[in-house]
Parts: C-alpha cells; structure tokens; sequence
DNA sequence: GGCCGAATCCCTCTTTCGGGGGATTATCAT
DNA sequence: ATGATAATCCCCCGAAAGAGGGATTCGGCC
C-alpha cells in the first residue's frame, strides 16, 4: 500500500445523509478518499465503470436495481472488485445472496466508525470481513431449508394476495401443482399458512415489498 | 434568535452512519449544532429531558421505543417541543401518526443537505415544515378508508399467520366477529385475501413485521 | 331524543386451503 | 447407471375462508 495515494472509494447509498455520514468518516482517514457517489444501482454499475474504485461501498436496498443485481453485475466484468456491503440488517436471503453475488465483506448500518474503517482496510487488502454475527446467521439459515426458484416464485405472488387457482394461470401450471408448492413451502418455512408464510419470506430477504 | 448562541440539537437514530452525516452536516452550519444523540426511542426520552433541545431529529424505525411513541411521550411532557421526523418513506399511517403524536415536520432521508437544513431552520423559528409530496399522501390516504382501532389489532394478527378461531381466542370474541372485522378489512385495504391484506398493511405502516 | 360508527354476534353457502397420501418426468452429479 | 432433486400432476377430505345477508348494543355527537 503507498500512504501517498489514498484508496479510491465509491460509496453507493440512495440517502444522502448516509452517503454524506461516509463521506466524513472515510475522507478522515489518511488512506481512503471517496472518489464517487451513486444513488442507485444502475449508477453504481456505471460509475464503477468509469471511476474503476479500490473499494465499493454498497447497501443492498437501493432502486432501479437492487444492491445483490448490482454485485452481481459489477462482479462479472470486475472478477477482483472488492465489493463492502453495508446494510442494515435485511434478512439471511440478501446477505447470503450478496455474497454469492461477489461481495467480500458486510457490515452493519448500526456499526460505528472504528468497525467500518477496519472493514474497508480489509477489503482493500485483499482480505475479506464477515463479522461472526453474520456468519452464524447464515449458518442457522442453513438449519431451515432453502426454497427452490420455483418457491420463491410462488412466495412472491402468495405476497401478492394471488390464489393457488390465479398463480396456476400466470406461470401456467396446473392448480394441483401450485399446491403442492405451497404445501413445501410451508413445510420448510415451518408455518401454518400462506399468510404467515410471506411475513416469515419477507423477514428473511426471500421476498420484498414493492417500492412504496 | 442570537446568532452567538446556536440550536441545540438532538440527533435520534439507530444508524450511527446516519448520526455522523447529520452531525457533519449540521455542525457546519452557524445557528444550529448537535449536542446530544441517541441510538433508540428511550434513550430519545431520557436524553431530551436532560438536554431540552431546541430541535429534535428523529427517526421513526427506531428500536426499544418506537419513534411515533417517543415522539407522543416526549410531546406529553414538553408540548413546546420541535421533533423533525427524518425517515425513508415509511407509509402513510407513520407519517400521519407521527404528525398527530406531535411532530412538527418531516424530511425524507434522501433529501439532500440543502432541504434538511432549512426544515431544521423552519423548526427552529416555530415553523412546520411538511413537504407537499408528503401532504400529497396524507390525502390519499384519506381517499381509502381508515381501519378501526379492532382492524389495525387484527390484521397485526393475521400478519402472524393466525387462523380465525385462534384470533378469537386471542382477544376474546367470536369466531363470527373476527369474520366480520376480516370482510370489513379486505373491503377497506381494496383486497382479495388476508395474505394480500398484510402486505398492503406493511406497506402502508399500518402494521410493522417484527425486527429482525 | 335521535343518529351514527364501532364492535359484537348470528346464519347460509360456495370456494379455497391445507394435510394426507402417491406418481411421473427431466436433469444433474456421482 | 444410480440416486437425488426439482418440477410436474393427480386424488381425497375436512377445515378454513370469504361473500352475502341481518341484528344488537353501546357511546359519543348534534
């Protein structure tokens, strides 16, 4: 590392104030300088482009495209991008997905600024930063059984308020099918009903609310 | 106003990202300076007592203590307060519960440092200071029916996936009744289904899934 | 005193859910 | 090739949900 050319940083978050919040606490330090900002997830794929950052900082729920599409993306043009996901705590599903997607590291929103900085210098390192807290969520998400594509699918229109008969007709299955996705699901979310079952998916990151 | 003397201001958010943004950003400013902050809804209570800002910034998805309730509680005991409510866009009943629980202001958080300030400066002179999108919703939200005190504590239960007899059970009413209030819910929400119900609710704040 | 909304309870009837099975393909990794 | 998994379809059956009525009580408000 050359302390004369500080890392470059980009930091993606659709709040200004976190973006602002970042901005203080990384220009403080000597060998990191936020070079780029980006409100979304589209902006953030463009402008990684351009700016080519040491470290990426990004939360996970951001428009247009979500932070995990985003990784992904950035990832595959960029296979030594070193990506920090800096999220609140959104659910098993986003982190485990994020960091399939590419990302190296996570921290939590809450964190304070002598957690974060640490985790940036590791990502610019080369090294990776999963705080034991998150890993041991991810490991007891291995408890509770993964849903399949379909599942989740169909979790996603259950959300909706679709009945089994209305879900059969728009992927274009038979009801009896879709019945028995719904019987699985809720077998392996360990719920009662179709209800609870999107309150337990939303919970976990499998699915999200539409945008207010 | 003296111009010697700057606001005191009391930041609350679980964030501390969020905190050091707005500290940054508020600290630049002459007339106004942070001189307190809290993590969550208690600490929001104790630490305005002690302190007595002049504006309180405050968001709603706090933990412990929820925002609207410290927002009512602090509201109680000091009605002369300022609370400026800072949130991402949390649905129409926060907003408006805030605004009665005595809030006198609300600024989303992807506003930029030039429209938190002067919402902040609004406050400070006894101003309120309501962005017209945010007025906007506060409308149509009247457009859809309001739910009854009973609706907002059932569709809570259905959130959890309660069956009909269990709900029942719960508060202690019929089965029948909880049918009734269940019709009148999907009738008022516009829906199909009580899975469909919850998800409009949540969106709508009418209902929060517990923290994860 | 009369009105209205909230909350309660009741009945009928049809549809939908969910639990309990079982079975068949196709794919993919071993 | 063999096994595992995902995805599909099928049947039965009892319980739950939702649509459509109607009715009562209790407060507060005008």
């Amino acid at each position: 590392m050359k302390p004369n050319t500080p890392a470059k940083i980009l930091v993606v978050d659709d709040h200004y104030i976190v973006r602002a919040g970042l901005r203080g606490l990384i220009d403080q330090q000597p060998d990191m300088k936020v070079e780029g900002e980006a409100q979304n997830g589209e902006e953030a794929i463009r402008i990684f482009k351009e700016l080519n950052p040491d470290v990426t900082i990004m939360d996970l729920r951001i428009p247009v495209i979500s932070g995990v599409d985003a990784i992904r993306a950035i990832y595959r043009d960029h296979p030594d991008a070193r990506i920090l996901v800096l999220s609140s705590f959104d659910g098993d599903e986003d982190i485990h997905s994020a960091l399939e997607a590419g990302a190296s590291g996570y921290v939590l929103k809450h964190s304070s600024g002598d957690q974060i900085i640490p985790a940036i210098r590791a990502l610019m390192s080369g090294h990776r930063w999963i705080p034991p807290e998150i890993e041991k969520h991810l490991d007891a998400r291995n408890q509770g059984e993964t849903l399949t594509t379909r599942e989740r699918e169909i979790v996603g229109l259950l959300a909706q308020g679709e009945a089994n008969k209305q879900i059969a007709g728009l992927i274009g299955i038979t009801e009896e099918t879709v019945k028995s996705h719904v019987k699985n699901i809720l077998a392996k979310l360990k719920v009662r009903d179709r209800t609870e079952a999107v309150t337990v998916a939303l919970r976990r990151g499998i699915v999200h609310l539409p945008e207010v």
